[in-house]
DNA sequence: CATGAATGAGTTTTCATTCAT
DNA sequence: TATGAATGAAAACTCATTCAT
């Protein structure tokens, strides 16, 4: 039983157990104590990891955002056409790694959680731009100065997509990612 | 001096104070006190008149839900064509009523409570179904069995606005509404 | 059983719960719980009048300067020659209420709680000037311009006998009162 | 690599860092965490080389009353008429290593402290008894009788003015000590 | 009709302390 | 000699809820 480096391990835990813990209650009124236990710890040990509660909930929000982020960038990293690195960041937004249950519980909590919480915000406010700059940047070269319109549309889709996922009772990744492709199409067929 | 008939009042001024108060606090975790302060009561007298603090919230959720729904239902009595009755439901959506930020915050607290809250989850339940249906029933003779399909879509992308538009600065409905019309009318075009 | 205007009964019971406590427990590192449990209600109620346990604290501290501010007027208020002021002040500061063990260790506390606390320190400022005031004034027609030399020396030695009182067994005021008299003498004895 | 004879090192870093810590905070409410990472090494050292945080505490204590115990005699030895003694005691007792503001505020929380505790009240004692045995010696020759008497003023007078100094934004030793100078000429002015 | 009074239950947070390494 | 890891225990504080008036 090793004794040494186990910060980084505690934490990851922590992390997985909050957006768990989030998921199952549903809300971000989850108690520290809870997911500690979830996690296999003392509450003690979380606040000594991660200081307060809200520390907890924006490092667990960051963790969604970031693989979230990762998973894109992977995709991406396999297009070569503009329309395949349309398709590869809404292969990403659904793919089931971003796409169960809990997460989006989590997702949606956070979106709320935003309204009212800078750091929390600050962190969403980074995914819409990175989301709508990886949206304009492949729509430019097909539909030119209404790139900027329909990354807009799009994005609002998506997330009006998991928002509603996540109060169906079972996530349906692949139907959602045809849904953004279908209304794509339309916007790319007739261009402007 | 207990006055008669203050009944009806009294629930008017805590439901809307609840809204307020939800909109500034931008979560749920609000607390019965307040609330009953803003509307100018003691906190007492709001469970007197609506038992539990849920029930307060659900009563909150309802009126959003009704009022929106009483919009939709005045909009659509002066549409006499499918399309202008899409316009309709889409107006009312975005309708500067429903569309303040108190209530849009409301709204997608109420979204998010919806997830692990029974009641709350059959009132969006039935919004859902009345949205839908609305659309359903407007995009049938313009687009034949395409119509569920196309309804979902429209639904999402609505719930997409609203969602971003509780994270934005200003809400612009218009805009939001010009973006869904835009996607339909595209639907339009080339049906199916 | 009345229900109503308990609120400065409660008030006053806390307060005076604090003292004890405090005297009791011989530190600030006193909880909540325990002081409202010795006046008889919940910890909760504490906290409902008084907000924070500082500001109990503090309002106990004020508690026993307003006391001891009334007795010196009292005091004060039969004396007729400068020098009857004097022992008036002095006999009031070692009076029983105001040396009773419970108070004297409330009061070296608050002494210390003033390093690091601004309402508690403010308050003892108030209480410092006052008492250095009250001694000047007697002072001034006996001595003259070595009034405000003797009355900071006076001052000290009866904060310095109050600490050592907090220490002793049993406290003895007119012993204390009768050291301080005797210092007081040796000044008029041979003014300047 | 750890080294060998370190001990006394850290025991002194330790009780240096509560006295220290102490005097910032201004109360004995200080964790042995902050303590430990003053003194550049962990709080499970500083239980291991103290024990309890109680013992520390009493160990940073006796560490004040050592130095100005040492202070008292070093000063002592270099008088020769029991003016010059007691003169001696009190420019120790107002010197400016124990007069610093962090060693003041300690040296006020411990007679505090003392109160409830059964070992600071032991070492506050051994206190008293010393600082009352030097000045009663000394006055012995100059005033017969009256020494007793005029040893417990004049402690009081000295504890008073610490205690104030506590307070006060700058220590000011030398008029501490000025003051508690001309009491005691007053004193032997005119003996009895 | 309305509220002041009151509290139980719970939650976050802090901290001294222990222990295996 | 020294520490990172971990926790139990306790404390402050909050809040929904009840009740007598």
């Amino acid at each position: 039983m090793p004794k040494l480096g186990m910060e980084p391990i505690r934490r990851a835990a922590l992390v997985k157990a909050t957006i768990a813990e989030i998921g199952e209650v549903g809300s971000l009124e989850v108690t520290v104590s809870r997911i500690a236990r979830r996690a296999g710890v003392s509450s003690a040990l979380a606040h000594h990891y991660f200081g307060a509660k809200e520390d907890l909930l924006v490092a667990a929000m960051r963790h969604i955002l970031a693989t979230y982020g990762a998973g894109v960038r992977a995709a991406l990293a396999g297009a070569t056409t503009p329309r395949a690195r349309i398709s590869a960041i809404l292969h990403a937004s659904f793919a089931s790694d971003n796409f169960e249950p809990a997460v989006i519980a989590a997702w949606l909590n956070f979106y709320v959680h935003a309204q009212g919480n800078t750091g929390a915000r600050r962190l969403l406010t980074v995914y819409h731009r990175r989301l709508r700059s990886n949206l304009v940047h492949a729509l430019r070269p097909l539909v030119g100065a209404a790139a900027d319109d329909h990354a807009e549309t799009l994005a609002a889709l998506i997330d009006g997509l998991y928002i509603r996922q996540a109060l169906g009772a079972a996530p349906d990744g692949p139907r959602a990612e045809a849904r953004v492709a279908a209304v794509l199409d339309r916007m790319l067929e007739k261009p402007q």
